[in-house]
DNA sequence: ACATAACGCAACCTCCTGGTTGCATTTAAG
DNA sequence: CTTAAATGCAACCAGGAGGTTGCGTTATGT
């Protein structure tokens, strides 16, 4: 990814944004992610209860959105809560509308160029 | 995930998602889903050229951004070209937002019980 | 005080993923 | 026609991801 091209991605570190992307590329932390969005904190044995896996597994689960950044872990006696972190996901989002909208204005080019072919 | 909650996700398929994501949740896959963005398509060669792994990874890499709708392929000649394709990057947007919006009302409820509270 | 609920840690296992290499095939170029 | 480019396919490999089990530790509740 050099010289050879007009690099225009703009993206300062993709890697950050692939982590991101790969916490929430499993269907068992999106869901997970995904019931953590109504704000309300959970503890692991909660999460736990309903899902078809040991506590062991979801708590690796978590741990994963944590480190992305996704959730956020506070312990509450002997209990440990973890709740929703909106701020990497509006990263993720607006990476999201930063290549959808590099698509956009490439299909705009094209479209001018046609017309401007055209007529 | 059954009724013991107020599972008011809305989410129809988790898995379909986790997909995309996982799909985008390597780095040299989001590079080069990053570098198509600008609507030009390119041959696998091309594509090889600057990363720094064998044209026969890069491969695997398109195959799976195809098969999660990332990305679109057409045989020209004796080269297949990888070109962008905005559909399910469009899903995935969505579906950030709609968790996004879930955390959001989440956030003004609170707001409007404490306010409530207080005053 | 004691039983138990909630959790952490560590070892272990299996399977998938990312990556390579070698070779065959198709297609363009000279 | 012959050569080289671009790709596909298949085998193979190491390492990591997802998951389990067993056991120890810390709080809670009664």
């Amino acid at each position: 990814m050099s010289k050879t091209e007009n690099n225009q991605s703009n993206v300062t570190n993709d890697g950050d944004f692939s982590v991101i992307f790969a916490a929430l590329g499993d269907s068992t932390r999106l869901a997970l992610f995904d019931r953590l969005s109504d704000g309300k904190p959970r503890s692991i044995s909660v999460l736990s209860d309903d899902a078809d896996m040991t506590r062991q597994a979801v708590t690796k689960h978590l741990r994963v959105l944590e480190a992305a950044g996704l959730v956020q872990n506070h312990r509450m006696g002997r209990e440990s809560h973890y709740a929703f972190c909106p701020d990497q996901l509006k990263q993720a989002r607006a990476y999201l509308d930063q290549v959808a909208g590099r698509w956009d204005s490439a299909l705009m080019r094209l479209k001018t160029f046609v017309e401007g072919d055209d007529g």
